[in-house]
DNA sequence: TTGAAAGCGGTACCAG
DNA sequence: CTGGTACCGCTTTCAA
């Protein structure tokens, strides 16, 4: 492929010359000018990016793994930091970890060695390796979904010890006496843990019941309405179910029409999220809505500033969220 | 950042030596090689991939244009694409144009710039700019979403003409007397032409009445709610509709239940893609399964053949789909 | 077994 | 206004 080279052969000039006509910089003579520029045409060059970074030191380019594409969360997130980055002059570097544990570690390296100029990651759990890694990266990273804050490491999250309290208080409030949750694996903190921590402690303070059940399930209908279809077959009294996701709840509401039974009338169904399933499920499912571009859009505008001031004011950044009624609830 | 030079000079090596520790070369004493390692922990020395694709000519990435990653048909075709370029190893680039038409020309002239070795790029459209932007590319392309192969560009596509058909077929041979069709803007070749297309002539096969209508709404819920609406509040009579995409057809559903009548069994509703939704929603929406991470995968396979081989088998890879029967129709 | 030097494709400083 | 040259960080002969 033709460099600056060729083109100042072809155009009888020095490549200093040609690189003042690319950049546009001013003080070369118009004729000169045109005698580039027809050059250029003539061989089809095209800058080489590779050999300005190298010279500039300066990528432009922002790295992000995730452990899928294909979710909610991740998508929209997705798109909500390419806005930004993209405004910003940033390319993005997409690694998809496949929710293969380790991954996330070899992207985080390589995307060292890339030279990236910060990594945003979306993280399903964290863990002593994770943070060394983290540590270890010259390339400053922000989380998303995942409290690292405390670890020093600069997070975007959703409230989630909140909207499970929330979710305590609408239960408890609506008259349920015998509630649940369905979660999900224990090491997912956010999705898993501090949901139903709130949910615990809304419960406590309104003096009800504690939650008769904490299952732990997969991300996905089918796991939802299995975790349901077990607790009801135990035949235990259950007239509230707070599930850490939507589709979890879809799937709930599924096992509960199976067993006879009304969502919303017999037992009372709350989801997290407002994925798009939940207004066109019936009865709809009452959820609460994250906003999960915005949380993309405030993650890669904490990760410019850290990369252009080196530091960032906020080090934790809370979403809140809205509470979205519907028939399930 | 620490470079080959300072942990040669602090191992009291030469940068050559340095070089061969890193890459396990072999011809290196034993002695020399702890030496190098220890400088190399010892002042962080990490790998600078830039300086290596600059001299190796080789960036080993590539570039994926998408107009935006929330949607069923990106975000598990970008999913199956990394899942074959990350087992090549290859880095992902990824450019969002956020349907802002002209961006894609950009992404495409950018990647050329940062020498990616192949582009894959969800397409919305074909016209004669992005063919010769395409044409313009270094980087060989591959089309996902609509048929460039006539304009001699590799694509992986949907039989959206077959889709068509099979959909006009089935509800003609359901005994639906006025059917109609439910479409895209109609620049959108393969998902408002060619599925159009099909139905119609299966009509035309079939002897039945032609389509009575030929919307063109949105790619979303609402949009196909308010087609419906509309061709409803017309007072035609309608006893079959084939909708361009599931979202589209859930919407006419409601719209089909708001004006008191019911899906599948006043008027047959039919999909296309399968998205999770159409499970979940009552009744359930009759609909055409299409494999977008295959998809993915496809035109990954086919993208690296290209680049390796300078060519490719096929030049256009046409997909399967499957009759998903819900009680929609 | 190791080092010196050239060069990948640009930029930028200094001369002329 | 233009050209020569050094250098960004690495690989790769070629010699020693």
């Amino acid at each position: 492929m033709a460099s600056l080279h060729d083109v100042a052969r072809l155009a009888g000039v020095s490549k200093s010359t040609v690189s003042r006509v690319i950049n546009d910089e001013y003080g070369v003579k118009e004729a000169t000018k045109v005698k580039v520029k027809r050059a250029i045409e003539e061989c089809g060059y095209v800058v080489n990016q590779v050999a300005k970074d190298l010279k500039s030191n300066k990528t432009n380019s922002i790295g992000i793994i995730v452990p899928r594409v294909a979710s909610n969360a991740t998508s929209q997130g997705v798109d909500g930091l390419s806005e930004i980055f993209e405004q910003a002059g940033k390319q993005v570097l997409l690694a998809n970890s496949r929710l293969e544990p380790g991954k996330e570690l070899q992207y985080i390296e390589l995307f060292n060695q890339k030279r990236v100029e910060g990594i945003v990651m979306f993280a399903t759990h964290i863990d002593d390796e994770l943070v060394a890694a983290i540590k270890r990266s010259k390339a400053p990273v922000v989380l998303i979904g995942q409290d690292g804050s405390g670890f020093n490491i600069p997070s975007v999250i959703h409230d989630d010890y909140r909207v499970g309290y929330c979710a305590g208080e609408f239960l408890s409030q609506a008259g349920c006496k015998h509630v649940g949750f369905l979660g999900v694996q224990s090491d997912d903190i956010a999705v898993d843990q501090q949901r139903f921590d709130g949910f615990s402690t809304a419960l406590k303070h309104l003096a009800a019941k504690p939650p008769k059940f904490h299952s732990q399930g997969q991300f996905s209908i089918a796991s939802g309405r299995q975790e349901m279809a077990n607790i009801l077959s135990s035949n235990q009294q259950v007239d509230g179910v707070f599930c850490a996701t939507d589709r979890i709840a879809i799937g709930a509401m599924q096992a509960i029409a199976a067993a006879g039974l009304v969502p919303g009338k017999d037992i009372k169904v709350i989801g997290v999220g407002n994925d798009e399933m939940a207004a066109v499920v019936t009865p709809g499912l009452s959820t609460f809505a994250y906003g999960f571009e915005p949380a993309g859009n405030n993650a890669a505008k904490m990760l410019l500033e850290i990369i252009e001031q080196g530091r960032s004011q906020v080090s934790k950044l809370v979403l809140g969220f809205d509470w979205v009624p519907r028939e399930s609830a």
